[in-house]
DNA sequence: TCATGGCAAATGATATATCGAACCGCCTTG
DNA sequence: CAAGGCGGTTCGATATATCATTTGCCATGA
């Protein structure tokens, strides 16, 4: 294997006005969310600026708040990298997400106007066109997206930060669910979700939110867990 | 008010083989547990810097990290500040953290040994010293510790940082809360748990946690923002 | 063949230098 | 006396320099 032949950092919008660091927190934060940086991957500093084209401190400042977001882990010899996955540890982060994310949908739901339902709508519908494209990537940037708006609309909102964590955790997984055969009913709770939405059932947005997750990352990550302790990367 | 006085940041125990990064993120971190840093009071890298007698470079990594931990909120304009508290926001973090912390504390349930039960009541009988010498700094330590240790308990838990940034952006109100007059209910409310942990008993636990945290710093919290949408500085 | 010692290169941590933007007082002007 | 403008000062962002560790690799020897 390559020096640095494990991963790579798919490119992203830059906007202007974001500091070199953001940038370089965006692109890091963006490749784990994708699965793009395999489990165990031992990353360096000055690796990932080189890659990077940057100077070592903004991208040191980036693996401190990744690593404030549990997203990667700095080992003691310095070392740094996206943790490896153990079965009892992804099973709490699957409770994690459906604890964490009925919450934040039951206590958006007040806050949700009809608009924004027709907002996530056309989210979803294109979820469904990339799906048909076969456009991983973007098909898990659409999910984030449709949870994000969601649990957004409660204007008080403090939940997402921590949710956005875990999704960051579960991230080395998120492309291998969705190349698995769950991927349509993923789709599916999304539309039993809009209908919960539309009447402002929150027992049943519960339960679909809740249904979302386990048979979407929740039911293939275990499956990839099954029998060995640790977690195959993703590739 | 000086330029610099409405703010300090107690000390810490120095480990040795602390970087100095690391070294700074836990002297403030722990500041804002405290409460000990006033809510939108400004602050400055360099002014820290200079208080803990450090380079820019590590205590900039050290507020990076806390930006991502919400403890700080770094500007537009690149002011640094712990963010003012709003009564609706408050509501949320509240609500989160009974959610998350009976969450946690039902999955710890089953890895909880008898010993583990005794050093909890150990911390807890140490607050009740505290509370007697009126070592309110103290108390926020061991309260935390006594949480802390119990959601611990579970050997793959992913939480406690969760639990740690929401316990970090109620930081503020700690010190005002643990002053109040619902000091001792607090202290009850502990051998409530401690009761319910002995008994094995999850439905009780969930109560006696949420009653823990809504009459603590729920009640005197919400007490202290009532009438303002912005709460005072708890100083 | 495989363990071991050691050296050169790479790395992380930190301090410092530099640069442009933001801030703060003060002074002018109406 | 109040509002606006000006210039020096401070600050954050980033690059670079420095130093102690760590890594990796290769040679040596059991």
């Amino acid at each position: 294997m390559g020096k640095q032949g494990d991963w790579y950092l798919p490119e992203i919008r830059k906007d202007d006005g974001m500091t070199t660091q953001d940038y370089a927190y965006r692109r890091i934060f963006n490749a784990i969310m994708l699965g793009a940086i395999p489990p165990a991957t031992s990353l360096t500093m000055r690796g990932l600026a080189a890659y990077l084209d940057l100077s070592p401190t903004p991208v040191r400042e980036a693996i401190r708040r990744l690593s404030s977001d549990q997203a990667v882990e700095v080992l003691d010899n310095r070392r740094i990298r996206v943790p490896q996955m153990r079965i009892g540890r992804f099973r709490e982060l699957i409770e994690l997400r459906i604890v964490l994310e009925c919450h934040a949908a039951v206590r958006a739901l007040p806050h949700l106007a009809d608009i924004a339902i027709a907002d996530l709508a056309a989210v979803d519908a294109r979820m469904d066109a990339a799906l048909g494209m076969q456009d991983y990537d973007q098909l898990t940037h659409l999910n984030h997206e449709f949870h994000r708006r969601l649990y957004l609309s409660n204007p008080d909102q403090a939940i997402m930060p921590l949710i956005e964590s875990v999704w960051l955790q579960l991230g080395p997984f998120q492309r291998q669910v969705l190349k698995g055969v769950q991927s349509y009913y993923l789709v599916d709770h999304h539309k039993t979700i809009l209908s919960a939405l539309r009447d402002r059932d929150a027992d049943r947005l519960t339960v679909a939110i809740a249904d979302d997750i386990r048979d979407g990352i929740g039911r293939s990550g275990a499956e990839a867990l099954e029998g060995s302790q640790d977690l195959p990367p993703a590739g």
